[in-house]
DNA sequence: AGCACGCCGACT
DNA sequence: GTCGGCGTGCTC
């Protein structure tokens, strides 16, 4: 049997995932002394297009010839075994179809760029060609010159020899010319680390020839102190590292280097790993306490995914370890995520003490190189619980028993740009049943679509409604400022009972945290003549007054202009300042409490480098009496000194407008009040409040996630918000956005009608809100020049019946339900 | 993502 | 007249 091409059926054909973002895979065909080594899972070696190499990854191997052109050969194959494996490609095939991206942009965000190849053009001298200088361009002179200095120059350097960005043509022209070749280089780019280690002469491996040996060498003292040191260590390490033999014995390197030339020691390279280990040998031990021995027995036999509701401090570590040594009882792995890196240190720190080398850690901060090495680990099964970040979804498991997903509410599990704009949350969701893996979701906070999901009988609901060691949950306490003003106790911006309280802490030498959600000093500048207030020339968004730069900030798009003392509209001048952030609070504290050590920690307070980190390490070591806050308080603050919290103005939190979500407003309450109290004794929360009967405020204080939890839904339901649709993001490019957003909004309210339609276009402060929701941005580019908002509500129109006619969207920009497999 | 091709404005 | 800007389409 023979094809058009004239090769034989048994000709192999890959199919390739190349790392670029493009919708198809390509056809390459393998020179026949390879067939045996191809395998799905390994990569090759490619050239795509007129000169440009790739590494891709082998997605379908099979027989049949391209018909309509001629499938060039694969240049090599870099893998000796598959990096990835078939279980691990489907993971692939569902995360760019559910959130509609190209096989190649899943490749970029799952493998470690030490992985994924691209060639670099340079250019080279043809030695070849006589060249007169003189019928050079002045460009062409440039690079020439350029090139007898250097003899290669990559072309991303050629650009900025020309200081332009299009120089293809003219390198094409000294290309016909004979001048220059041009040259593709593809570099692995994973090292592995090397070290020298020594090793004795086999001849001396019995005691008796040791001893002579020693004998021989008895007149060069330092050569039998190494010789000595290197059997010392012997006795413990099979490898024995040259550095660490000549550290250890404090010997010259001169003196090995003459034992190597007697060939008593022969040295020789190994590859070694980048991965610092500490062996921390401390294997402790805990018992559950009778709550988390339920919670734990409840995941256990349910085949459902757990979502583990636990209040702050209740023990669901403990939870997940006792899973986590279960599953690797069974010989499975166990993947552990994390929303940030900035959690790792401390639970890595103690996961290690029961998991010791078994465990690997995979984020962001890693360089290729190390990234590549617990890729590495994964795949040979050394680690059995990796912990990581979203990207560690797309580790290659071996065999996957159990996922954690701690912290589940977290936004930081989304990625919003680039694509593949994936939440790994849902991602290893959806893993997990490709490898019948055990799910445990764990948050104090659960969002609304677990909670939902949990409620409706999809998960299972586990709770852990105790503190941890018998720790109490906080007091709460509501402070009714109505009342509070009716009676005029209020100071400042504190109340009586909140003033008492701070007193109580500081008398104590307790630490106190207060909440304030304003950053600045006063968020809003009023004129008392004639009611104006200074807004954003470009946001609609009142500037706040930061006393601190005596600047007025547009906290949206950064604008800032210097404080005006006459009002522009009247030229009255009796401003106003209405509204108070974190700045004022720190200064009235700052007179009411006058020996207190106050701090205050918001985005303006932290920006320097280090800022934030030395804010911490004062609270930890007690130089900070007062810390005053924005939300960044609500996170990662775990001390047990603070015993008191206090929320300045709960309102600033209600109706929070992401999507008019309750859920974020509860959330951060409820972070921020499980700060109180750790472990001496039982923490204080004071809120502060306009509306004590608000429902949020009742359900933060009675610990009641339901009664929120009922409310939120309803609403969302009714309003059509996420998470019970997918979003597309719409970008449309075009310099008038204003009419962009009318044309925008108005088909909103058409479509509405028919389509649960909600957000659609730049309407950039609420889009920056849903970032933790869409699955992808759509750009829709409007040519240049004059559009009317017709124009652009039937561009955009098209588009929206485009996506509609793609296989499961049943409707445009908002879509499908909470479940993501 | 590159890179070629092709169409238009502003320069020798 | 062409150089180089950018929009469009193809790469196995």
């Amino acid at each position: 049997m023979s094809d058009h091409t004239g090769h034989t059926s048994s000709t192999i054909f890959l199919d390739v995932i190349l790392p670029l973002a493009i919708a198809k895979t390509y056809t390459y065909r393998v020179p026949a002394e390879w067939n045996a080594e191809v395998a799905v899972g390994k990569r090759v070696v490619v050239q795509f297009g007129k000169n440009k190499i790739y590494s891709a990854l082998i997605s379908t191997i099979h027989h049949s010839a391209p018909v309509h052109y001629e499938a060039k050969y694969i240049l090599n194959i870099l893998d000796s075994s598959p990096i990835i494996s078939p279980v691990q490609l489907e993971f692939w095939k569902w995360v760019s179809a559910y959130y509609m991206c190209n096989l190649g942009e899943v490749m970029n965000a799952a493998l470690p760029t030490a992985l994924k190849l691209t060639s670099e053009t340079s250019i080279i001298l043809n030695k070849e060609t006589e060249i007169d200088k003189n019928e050079l361009t002045d460009k062409e002179y440039l690079i020439v010159e350029a090139l007898e200095m250097q003899s290669r120059i990559m072309m991303s350097d050629v650009s900025k020899i020309l200081e332009q960005k299009t120089v293809y043509p003219i390198i094409r022209n000294l290309l016909e010319k004979k001048i220059v070749w041009v040259e593709e280089e593809l570099e692995e780019r994973y090292k592995p680390r090397k070290a020298v280690f020594i090793k004795l002469n086999e001849e001396y491996n019995d005691a008796g020839s040791l001893k002579i040996l020693f004998e021989e060498l008895e007149r060069s003292p330092k050569q039998v102190d190494l010789l000595q040191k290197f059997i010392q260590l012997r006795k413990s390490n099979i490898d024995i590292e040259k550095k660490i033999l000549l550290e250890e014995s404090g010997i010259g390197a001169s003196v090995l280097t003459t034992l190597i030339k007697k060939e008593i020691f022969y040295s020789y390279e190994k590859n070694v790993s980048r991965l610092k280990i500490d062996e921390s040998d401390l294997l402790e031990t805990f018992e559950l306490s009778t709550s988390q021995q339920q919670a734990y027995d409840m995941i256990d036999a349910s085949d459902k995914i757990s979502l583990l509701h636990g209040v702050t401090s209740s023990g669901k570590t403990q939870v997940y370890i006792r899973q986590i040594e279960s599953v690797i009882q069974q010989g499975k792995q166990a993947l552990f995520l994390l929303p940030e890196i900035a959690l790792t240190t401390q639970i890595i720190n103690r996961l290690r003490k029961y998991f010791g080398t078994d465990i690997g850690v995979y984020h962001s901060k890693f360089n290729d190189n190390e990234r590549v090495e617990v890729w590495n680990k994964a795949l040979d099964g050394t680690y059995k619980v990796i912990l990581g970040t979203r990207s560690s979804v797309f580790l290659p498991f071996k065999n996957l028993g159990l996922i954690v997903i701690d912290e589940e509410h977290e936004g930081s599990y989304k990625q919003y740009d680039p694509a593949p704009r994936y939440n790994a949350r849902d991602s290893a969701i959806f893993l997990s049943t490709l490898y019948s893996s055990k799910v445990i979701l764990g948050s104090a906070t659960p969002s609304m679509e677990s909670y939902f999901n949990a409620k409706g009988g999809k998960y299972q609901l586990v709770e852990l409604k105790e503190r941890f060691g018998g720790i109490q949950l906080p007091e709460i306490m509501i402070s009714d400022l109505k009342e509070e003003i009716k009676r005029k106790k209020i100071e400042s911006n504190f109340s009586s009972i909140m003033i008492a309280r701070i007193t109580e802490a500081l008398e104590n030498k307790e630490q106190i945290i207060l909440f304030q959600n304003r950053r600045g000093y006063a968020p809003l500048l009023m004129c008392n003549t004639c009611g104006y207030t200074s807004k954003c020339v470009n946001c609609d968004v009142s500037l706040t007054y930061h006393k601190l730069s005596h600047d007025m900030h547009c906290h949206y798009c950064g604008y800032h202009q210097k404080m005006i003392k006459i009002c522009p509209a009247c030229g009255g001048s009796h401003l106003e300042m209405k509204g108070f952030g974190t700045e004022k609070i720190e200064d009235d504290l700052l007179s009411i409490f006058p020996s207190a050590r106050i701090a205050r920690m918001d985005l303006d307070s932290t920006r320097a480098k280090n800022a934030y980190i030395n804010l911490l390490a004062d609270l930890e070591d007690k130089k900070i009496d007062i810390l005053v806050g924005t939300q960044m308080v609500a996170k990662g603050l775990d001390f047990d000194n603070v015993s008191m919290i206090g929320i300045i103005n709960a309102d600033t939190l209600l109706n929070y407008p992401d999507f008019r979500s309750y859920e974020r407003s509860f959330q951060l309450m409820e972070q921020v009040s499980g700060r109180a109290g750790r472990r001496s004794k039982q923490g204080k929360v004071i809120i502060q409040t306009y509306q004590p009967e608000h429902y949020i405020i009742r359900s933060v204080i009675q610990h009641n996630y339901d009664l929120m939890y009922q409310t939120e839904l309803a609403e969302r339901k009714q309003f059509h918000y996420p998470p019970f649709y997918r979003l597309i993001k719409i970008d449309v490019k075009h310099k008038d956005q204003n009419t962009v957003q009318n044309a925008a909004r108005a088909l909103a309210r058409e479509l509405k009608q028919e389509l649960p339609l909600r957000i659609l276009g730049p309407e950039f402060p609420m889009i920056s809100r849903i970032r933790n929701y869409y699955i992808n941005t759509i750009t829709v580019k409007i040519g240049k020049g004059e559009i009317s908002a017709q124009k652009v509500k039937d561009i955009l129109r098209k588009k929206i019946e485009l996506i509609n006619g793609q296989k499961e969207f049943k409707s445009a920009i908002i879509v499908c339900d909470v479940d993501p497999v």
